[in-house]
DNA sequence: GCAATGAGCGTC
DNA sequence: ACGCTCATTGCT
């Protein structure tokens, strides 16, 4: 009798996720439950069968009575562990993400689900902590729809919002606040943010509202114990509150009351790996099929927002226009050629221009940090004319010129088709005389430490990045996104920043600079109480006009109107083809566009020029049938066992 | 007429 | 990466 198996007595079929990288294969199959595994095998848990000859990874769905399989089942080889790590629910989201990327489930449950650790799981679990009491939610009086959305979480209802907070906002205390209030109904509560500074800000003020036991960080550079423990302290109900970055938009919160994500235009929350989900729309999708709630907040706002307040899913949770008034900071926007060199000797060196100058010396004297914001490092060094400014531009084919890396001495080079142009004419004015945009915002910053010879300057960027700095005089020159916290906030902020920003070909650089600047100028004191910013662009561009006004949600409706008249994402939804041109050739001929959609290009994709992109585009309500299509033609590509990979993009953030 | 061999395909 | 199906080949 040895070795004989025997189907388990009740509900002998489980339903398996195979981990196999095939299109073609994505969907269940079915195993038999030998009665030997008929404990050990839940729903939900992570099992090893034999597939094709090979024993690969699974998950078990579900139990069920009968196959629709005509052939022979294969019995399961083995039950990893019992821990119910995908639970309905998740295996649920995980298919509705990977039908809307065109992608498949098994892609997205590894982004869901942290690798297994064994002795971590077998660790007694924490108890779960006690409902806290309602949160003091004031904060959010100053908005007002804002208690109304506060209402709703605490009376268990369901609600939905788009939320731009005011210049100055501790935004952290005021998710906290979210979070603490679905908490005390008995519901979780999961908050999504760009990178793990905020997720310890965040963290910080949840801990304060809710206690330590209640709230738990994710975040992927925890390590693999430690990130899986607190993963399973989640999946457990062990913690109420979640906070964590991208990957935890797929935590497994228990009967969650509550889904936020904070800074939405953050690129960090598009996730780099197949099927390239974005916390925003993941989350849209799970307060759907779980009925939770939904907060989508930032200074500034999205395209992707605004279209979720135009088509009446989301109503905007945004401040009285006194409020605005009285909380933002005072902006100057100051392009080149409007510019009046401060007086200072030393300012007129450096090329500071005057109201900047004055801005930041008013600030220091009055005892505030200075915000200088520059580019990036690395950061595409564009080239312009020295004189009137316009963008440089190679003769042959009008491609960007720019400069090798480390260098101002070589020939400037065409970024596009690689041509060396000695002999550059401006063809505007016919200046001789090239500027680095990035270099010359970043020499200015240098340069301005030399005009306040006496006061302290602080750095912070990607290599290392501030997150507070004190309310005592300073320079505190920060990279986008790496702007330390002022305690009592900025004297004033300079946006060196805008130079580069907005002459980029992207789609979303207005959008971009527009949020990055607001989150620098967030940080910055009222108006009324001194606080100045200066923006180095023409003060005619729209963006700088909602900074001016302090305006996120004009600016979102301009662009979202101005996207919709180009047939631009979000009005539409576009996709990328990524490959070799003959794959991308042959993947276009056999795929199945819905009849509304267009074909764009295919063009070279890089340098090399082996490998093509085509871009395709269909209106907003044809979405899910390009999906089906893109994901039915790799499904045709694999099952054939093409050699040539072809990477398929839904809603990429950048199209070029 | 039928066994032996191998390529191709699906994968429970 | 296994094993099944089906077509082709070669032999009686």
């Amino acid at each position: 009798m040895k070795g004989e198996k025997v189907p388990a007595e009740s509900l002998p079929v489980g339903r398996v996720v195979v981990d196999v990288p095939l299109a073609h294969l994505d969907r269940p199959f079915d195993y038999l439950v030998p009665s030997t595994l008929d404990e050990a095998a839940v729903p939900g848990c992570r099992v090893r069968v034999r597939f094709a000859g090979q024993r690969v990874d699974g998950f078990l769905l579900e139990r069920i009575a009968e196959s629709e399989h005509k052939g022979r089942l294969e019995f399961l080889d083995r039950v990893v562990s019992s821990e119910p790590v995908l639970p309905k629910e998740m295996a649920a989201l995980a298919r509705a993400v990977a039908d809307r990327y065109g992608g498949t489930m098994i892609d997205v449950l590894r982004l869901a689900i942290p690798p297994r650790h064994a002795r971590v799981e077998a660790e007694p679990p924490p108890e779960p902590p006690a409902t806290p009491a309602a949160a003091d939610a004031t904060g959010w009086r100053r908005y007002p729809r804002g208690a109304a959305f506060l209402d709703a979480l605490g009376e268990g209802r369901r609600a939905q919002a788009v939320w731009q907070a005011l210049p100055g906002e501790d935004w952290p205390a005021r998710l906290a606040e979210v979070a603490a209030t679905a908490a005390a109904t008995g519901r979780g509560a999961l908050l999504v943010v760009p990178d793990h500074r905020d997720v310890a800000r965040v963290h910080a003020a949840c801990v304060a509202l809710a206690g330590e036991a209640a709230v738990v960080a994710l975040s992927a550079d925890l390590g693999p114990a430690r990130r899986y423990r607190r993963w399973l302290a989640v999946l457990r109900g062990a913690a109420r509150i979640v906070i964590g970055t991208r990957a935890a938009a797929f935590a497994p919160v228990a009967a969650p009351g509550v889904f936020a994500v904070w800074d939405d235009g953050d690129d960090l929350h598009s996730d780099p790996r197949s099927p390239y989900p974005h916390v925003r729309d993941v989350l849209v999708q799970r307060a759907h099929l779980s009925g939770a709630s939904l907060l989508v907040g930032g200074f500034a706002r999205t395209a992707e927002a605004q279209l979720l307040v135009d088509s009446g899913w989301a109503p905007e949770i945004v401040a009285t226009r006194d409020q605005v008034r009285a909380s933002a900071p005072r902006v100057t926007a100051i392009g080149e050629h409007e510019s009046q060199l401060a007086r200072d000797p030393a300012a007129r060196a450096a090329r500071i221009p005057l109201v900047a100058f004055d801005a930041a010396r008013t600030a220091l004297a009055a005892g505030h940090p200075v915000l200088v914001q520059v580019p990036r490092a690395g950061y595409v060094p564009a080239l312009s004319c020295q004189d009137c400014r316009t963008p440089a531009r190679c003769r042959r084919c009008a491609g960007p010129l720019a400069l090798r890396a480390g260098t101002e001495v070589s020939p400037p080079y065409c970024r596009w088709c690689g041509a060396p142009d000695a002999t550059f004419r401006c063809g505007t004015c016919g200046s001789r005389r090239l500027r680095a945009m990035v270099t010359g915002a970043r020499r200015t910053a240098e340069e301005l430490g030399r005009a306040f010879p006496d006061v302290p300057v602080h750095t912070s960027g990607a290599s290392q990045v501030l997150s507070e700095v004190d309310s005592k005089p300073a320079l505190v020159i920060a990279t986008p996104g790496a702007e330390p916290v002022a305690r009592t906030g900025y004297g004033a902020a300079l946006l060196l920043d805008g130079w580069s920003l907005l002459g980029r070909a992207d789609l979303r650089a207005a959008e971009e600079a527009l949020r990055r600047w607001m989150a620098a100028a967030a940080l910055v004191r009222p108006g009324g109480e001194g606080g100045r910013v200066v923006v180095m662009t023409e003060s005619a561009l729209p963006a700088v006009q909602a900074l001016v006004r302090w305006d996120p949600a004009w600016h979102a409706a301009q662009e979202l109107a101005a996207r919709t008249e180009l047939g631009f994402p979000p009005a539409v939804r576009m996709a990328t083809v990524d490959g070799p041109a003959k794959a991308v050739a042959t993947f276009l001929d056999e795929l199945g566009l819905p009849p509304s959609g267009e074909i764009l290009g295919p063009v070279p994709l890089g340098e090399e020029g082996e490998k093509e992109r085509a871009l395709l585009r269909v209106p907003r309500p044809d979405g899910r049938a390009l999906a089906a299509a893109l994901a039915a033609t790799q499904a045709v590509r694999t099952a054939r066992k093409e050699p040539d990979p072809v990477r398929v993009q839904l809603d990429p953030l950048d199209l070029i």
